[in-house]
DNA sequence: GCCTAGAATCGACGAATGTCGATGCAACAA
DNA sequence: TTGTTGCATCGACATTCGTCGATTCTAGGC
């Protein structure tokens, strides 16, 4: 017997990591990173056509990605009259970067 | 005419993030969250029967998830003998870190 | 040689996703 | 009132995704 030896019995991660999936879920398409790069570096709140104009997309689709990523608490949306003005939800980044601490810890050793 | 007005021409954040959409999409799973969690408190590398006996899965969706994050390059995997290890790729975090400061920096005003 | 075991690949399936067009709704303008 | 505009919602569609069972492949053990 000189097989190579894998560890008898090596638990897992025992976290279930289900929230943290479904944030990073709601990173997963390019049309929404594009719309919170974009919250990210306003001084404020956009309105909901500069999305429709700038995003090549349909205006319902559009809708549909601001609807993910306020379902996700990463944006807070507001009606004014007419129009339709988003903002990037407070700690958001925080909420990210706590997910992303909980999955792959920067202490590497305990 | 007292209707609130939307700033006149506000463009949308240049960059496209597909990239930083593609790396993001492969930590959308809980499965794929936990196999790095796991990785990423491991001493070392991991067996692959490890995530076949802990995760609630079939042995091919495992090898399918592990696939997954190969192709992102968060995971590096090795075959010796009949064992598969693989372990966390250098500088997993540090990748998803900078595809979050580029989506979200953390120099709100510039 | 044959047989076994771990892992990857293939094929198929249901479910979810991104997209669009059409419709509905609320608010303003005339 | 009627009409218009901006956004949300609905219905449908093709594509992708997660999952499984079956098969294939590789490496050891016999």
């Amino acid at each position: 017997m000189s097989m190579q030896q894998c560890a008898p019995e090596a638990p897992l991660y025992e976290g279930e990591l289900i929230e943290e999936g479904a944030l990073f879920h709601a990173l997963a398409d390019p049309a929404r990173l594009r719309i919170l790069a974009t919250l990210a570096r306003a001084d404020d709140e956009r309105c909901v056509c500069d999305f429709t104009a700038g995003l090549a997309l349909n205006q319902s689709t559009v809708s549909h990605h601001l609807k993910i990523l306020k379902a996700a608490a990463l944006v807070i949306g507001e009606r004014r009259g007419t129009w339709g003005f988003y903002r990037l939800a407070p700690g958001a980044r925080e909420r990210i970067e706590r997910a992303l601490e909980r999955t792959l810890p920067v202490a590497v050793r305990a």
